[in-house]
DNA sequence: TAGATTGTTAATCGATTAACAATC
DNA sequence: TAGATTGTTAATCGATTAACAATC
């Protein structure tokens, strides 16, 4: 089969949300040496149906063959291309918290080819600081680093009260993604195009609260 | 209308992730001293329909009033009940890592009124550190500790590679929820019931990644 | 009472699962 | 070729939305 446009028809945010996971999967197989599987296989480690799988990766084209199945490694390579894993997106962190400073460390970001280009903060005693040979900026110079560098992405990790002001200064200069660990909504009303992945720790330690009450009335 | 037994029938999740937005909202209301509102009101605001939050709020009990609208103060506090915030609930932090140090100051727990009682690391350097009145403990000393104290939930900040390991020890000392931060999926092996929430921060931050790539290649 | 808004049933929509012809 | 497994259509299931009678 061809590989269909991505953009012919709209993808569901449920296939999308569940690429990352076929990617983690994938990734352990290729770690594990194994370089075919079928839906079938794939389903029963993954804990959903086979039908489920072959209908969430032929969004995007026929990635298997018949009476084979999947190479792992074509399979992933398909999926990371499709996730913009490797594709130079950039990113910047704003605010070094805790939230921040457990960012920048963390290799999520360069396991899926994002460079974390700019750390800000608006604490003169955090101004200057380094992270990774990154030395962490004025927040008020922000707008300028952003209109002189090509930024993707903004990690939002300052409190909600001046989440929305600072959305709002860096889609102006061209920012398009927010991942926003705020508890703020992000609401921008100049009319740009942005994209917010919003990380409610509270909301999901709450479901987990919910089923734990739950159990505890039960048990009653 | 009469308050309905949670229990009586099962609660889709789709309902469930719900109500912590609707805690959220509500919370603000009352601090901007809004007494009531209707469905229609806050559906505006959410940005989702007012019939879904009717039925929504229907899966609980009839919490409005017809003609009336809804008692924020009384609403929140039925949601409140609902997700369990101040019933008590016990928490661990196991790793005291970037993101461990990042949730025992994080206001989350105490907003919901959830108790930190312990925290636990395997470095004899981070051993013996206070954070907020609580030392760090030998996480050997975790089994122990759980038998002797009720624990609900235990938060999962370490490395991949000892995860599954840690939950089993702690579910077989009584330890129900697992906040899950490792990138491991939990998998009990001896048939203990629990429940995971899972944070997989790389799996939001894809989903992000997809709709950056998505209008870049559409700017071409 | 008249007006407003809920609680709830029915209709619609979308996502998941099943089935199977196509084909490697 | 025979067996296996995909890609894809059709059936099912569940969640969201619409409608309206009940009622404050």
């Amino acid at each position: 089969m061809n590989k269909k446009n991505q953009m012919d028809k709209k993808i569901s945010t449920a296939v999308i949300r569940r690429l990352p996971r076929y990617f983690r999967y994938l990734r352990e197989l290729i770690r594990n040496d194994i370089m075919r599987i079928s839906s079938r296989e794939l389903s029963e480690k993954m804990n959903i149906t086979a039908s489920q799988i072959r209908q969430d990766l032929n969004n995007f084209g026929g990635f298997g063959q018949q009476g084979y199945g999947y190479n792992v490694k074509s399979l992933y390579s398909e999926i990371s291309h499709i996730l913009g894993v490797d594709s130079g997106i950039t990113c910047i962190i704003v605010g070094m918290g805790n939230i921040g400073k457990a960012l920048v460390n963390n290799p999520l970001f360069e396991k899926r080819g994002i460079k974390i280009t700019g750390l800000f903060d608006s604490d003169p005693d955090v101004i200057g600081t380094k992270y990774n040979e990154l030395v962490v900026s004025d927040v008020q110079t922000i707008e300028d680093f952003c209109t002189e560098n090509n930024v993707d992405i903004a990690v939002i990790a300052i409190p909600k009260a001046y989440a929305n002001e600072t959305v709002e200064k860096l889609c102006s200069v061209g920012v398009k993604g927010f991942w926003n660990f705020s508890n703020a909504e992000i609401n921008v009303t100049n009319g740009k195009k942005i994209f917010v992945e919003n990380v409610h720790l509270g909301d999901s330690l709450m479901a987990l609260c919910y089923d734990i009450c739950c159990e505890k009335q039960e048990a009653n």
